[in-house]
DNA sequence: CGCAATCTTGAATCATTTCAACATAAGTGG
DNA sequence: CCACTTATGTTGAAATGATTCAAGATTGCG
């Protein structure tokens, strides 16, 4: 395991590479992402502290997306024979990185929903609740009010739309009083109606932990 | 293990629901579904004869999707607790069973990205050939010719988009020559041309194996 | 202070949805 | 086998939502 830090906006992990660790984000702010032929950027995931990126890299030999830092990162990179051997002689741990795993995917469903299904605002709004949600697990926020991670063109690829309407719909939730913002900084100041809004039920970030075992890992 | 029969159009698995079995399909096809209080839907994913759908309720008590059949289906419901304890027994198996959530979480981040940012003719180019190589891995295709297995509905709420919208695009498709159809017979004429469209790249689906094993489970 | 990145604005354009109607196919019972 | 019914597919026209482009305002950084 060694510690590494990359700079803001570096790439970590590029899609189609081979890779021969998995990324621990000790501290900062980083993105998977895939992208299309003409460039345009889906971004799947958001990840800060104490989140294992890259995880499938144990398994599978090359990345189908990319990871990006959107700010200076520290990230602890193990390699992927360790993580196996890990998996592979304590049962527990193996149960652990399954289970990571599933959380990850059930994030991305609910992120497919987001993208395919909600309106812009409900779109944006659920995005700021995810990531007020993580921030809030890692202690960097009341759950209300916290520092942007990334930028709204960053929001927009998490989003699926234009830079131009995330910035509108953001402003619509302003304007309505969910929000308020200056800066980085953004506050909830509405949670439910914020909530029902983004129709954002914070179960699919907390599951029901493993059989007989805590949830956190 | 309990084999079981369902309709057509029968919700094996309901969101929010708690969960004593895995589901793996003896025949039929099946899609996971979320949905919004306005009861719009997103499909996030198809399964055919040999998936194992509904895996993560081996770890997770409450499921975060619902699971619906799109033709008559056999099932084959085993017990969670059998599941963990294959994973627990067997180091193999826990990898096998990882693998499968990995590949998984792999094609809802394609998924993401369909719904994201393509275009609505480049959804369901990419939609169409996903369900061809699905299909032809179980020898129920030679990978251009197919039996849809869903509606036009439902292939919209895989999409993103509306019923009106995307039976266009599948117009746009049959006009442009890179399919042609009848009933529910899809054929592919232009591969190439329908890869280009749909910026389709097959590694999702199949990614290089765990490292060291065989990738197929 | 000055540069570069980010955020904001307006107006025109384009893509997608909606609604409502009709057409076709598939399944059911007489 | 036909008439009936329902599910699915197709069409056109109007309305909506989102994108684009290009410009200006603001912020943060060196």
């Amino acid at each position: 395991m060694k510690l590494q830090d990359y700079e803001m906006y570096r790439q970590i992990v590029s899609e189609g590479e081979l890779t021969n660790h998995c990324a621990l984000i000790v501290s900062g702010c980083a993105s998977r992402f895939k992208t299309l032929a003409n460039g345009e950027r889906q971004i799947n995931s958001f990840h800060f502290r104490g989140d294992m990126v890259d995880l499938q890299s144990a398994l599978m030999l090359k990345s189908d997306h990319s990871i990006r830092t959107h700010s200076p990162c520290r990230v602890a990179r193990i390699e992927c024979r360790a993580v196996l051997q890990l998996a592979q002689q304590f049962p527990e741990w193996a149960r652990v990185l399954w289970f990571d795993t599933l959380v990850d995917a059930a994030i991305f469903r609910e992120w497919t929903l987001n993208v395919g299904r909600r309106s812009a605002v409900s779109r944006v709004a659920h995005l700021l609740l995810e990531i007020a949600h993580r921030l809030q697990d890692i202690g960097e926020s009341d759950g209300y009010e916290f520092q942007m991670p990334v930028t709204q063109t960053d929001l927009a690829d998490a989003a699926g739309l234009s830079a131009v309407h995330t910035n509108r719909s953001l402003q619509t939730l302003r304007q309505r009083g969910l929000v308020r913002s200056f800066g980085r900084t953004m506050i909830v100041l509405d949670m439910p109606a914020m909530c029902a809004e983004a129709g954002f039920d914070r179960n699919y970030l907390y599951p029901a932990g493993p059989r007989g075992l805590p949830a956190a890992v």
